[in-house]
DNA sequence: GCCGCTAACTTAACGCCGCTAACTTGACCG
DNA sequence: CGGTCAAGTTAGCGGCGTTAAGTTAGCGGC
């Protein structure tokens, strides 16, 4: 195993950015099967490669930025899931709770990807995949945001709300994988559950007035029931 | 620094739980000088304690033991922060809003604790820290929402109902502490909209049935409005 | 009073890690 | 064909978690 698997032949002059590639490939599939991100060592993505560990510094500056091109490829895809998932809702309402499945499945599917992108230590904020993040997930949640706002579901600020909807959606992943072994039951109802509560409870607020106390809700509801 | 600052005496015969409780402390002021969990190495904690480092290991496995310890201590207080929050509050659902608010609190005030108990790698899930939060945060949860059952605010069973709240709380604390640079407003005001969101979703639910798909919210809000 | 036992440590070291400095090789250009 | 410089390599530093084996100090028994 601590043999250079095989030894890649040199890069031509003009691209080193091959060996990049190849690089992030094999750290890519190395972070999918181990399941702790510190299990993959450099000394190991390097021999993945069949090149040596010093070489990997030609292209990324240190671990977090070779690990932060690997998240950021990853989550490229999401991007594609979460369209996919909603390709066949026609109403804003459905659309944004496909999304919302579709982005904690994503997340379930990727859990080491996930915690690297959504739950470490933020020394330096990942450019990439903040980036990666905002141009995939959150613009589709925003705009969908915007749709049930112009139609009238929503009321307020549909960024504060689309971060309000990301937070729900965060909770559960980060609740779910961080606790796997906990008694949530079926995940996909436990998530589609926090999804419509949250849903909801952004359609009713306005109802209520801005800044509902808890007494206006439990009075709001005595209300309803008569 | 990296002269043993004082050297401890040699603990009496019987009692070498007297090292355990020092080494927890130290680690527990070191971890919340860093900000990042792997900067606190045993090689520092015992220096910090005034022993070598194997001794370390006469009382803790290893150092996620030592961690988990050290998380499980610091979230005993967490019981009393919640409690204390919600003294005042004489309602059920006011109180689990002071709750969910002081969970999230806590959890920003100990940002690298929170993230060690709740958004790290589990290979084996560390049930000291389990059981603190169980018996501190869950079950004063769990206990207000069956309080919210029984007075008829919410439906459904209480044991989802409140993983479901947890999920909505722990989505904004992580969402906060992972992507502190992004524009929430105020973090207090953030966390307070996202809880009433869900509490209102829980309140709101049983009047639309059982699990009501996105048009039937919509359908709900425009008979709501007419 | 000293003796052996063992709890409470220490010394020394292993193998891994991320990362760097300094050297070598080989493809291309004139 | 020889110089240049990108694309690597070899060697190594300091730090990490952890372990094996040795040492020291208190205490009960004779």
């Amino acid at each position: 195993m601590s043999a250079p698997a095989v030894r890649r032949t040199r890069a031509k002059r003009g691209s080193g950015d091959l060996l990049r590639e190849e690089i992030v490939a094999a750290a890519k599939r190395l972070l999918a099967e181990a399941d702790r991100a510190d299990d993959v060592s450099m000394r190991a993505v390097a021999d993945a490669v069949g090149v040596t560990t010093p070489s990997i510094y030609l292209h990324f500056a240190d671990k977090q930025e070779l690990l932060g091109a690997v998240v950021a490829d990853v989550f490229r895809e999401l991007d594609v899931a979460m369209l996919a998932a909603a390709a066949d809702e026609s109403t804003p309402m459905a659309r944004l709770r496909s999304y919302g499945l579709a982005y904690i499945r994503f997340a379930l599917d990727h859990r080491e990807h996930y915690r690297l992108a959504m739950l470490d230590p933020c020394p330096k904020p990942n450019v990439e995949v903040d980036e990666v993040l905002h141009s995939a997930a959150f613009s589709h949640m925003q705009a969908t945001v915007e749709e049930c706002v112009a139609a009238g579901i929503f009321q307020g600020d549909p960024l504060a709300i689309t971060f309000e909807m990301w937070a729900a959606a965060h909770g559960v992943a980060g609740l779910v994988i961080a606790k796997p072994y906990l008694p949530f039951g079926d995940v996909e109802e436990f998530a589609d559950r926090c999804l419509c509560v949250a849903a909801l409870g952004h359609v009713v607020r306005p109802l209520l007035g801005a800044d509902p106390a808890p007494e206006a809700i439990v009075g709001w509801l005595a209300r309803q029931r008569a």
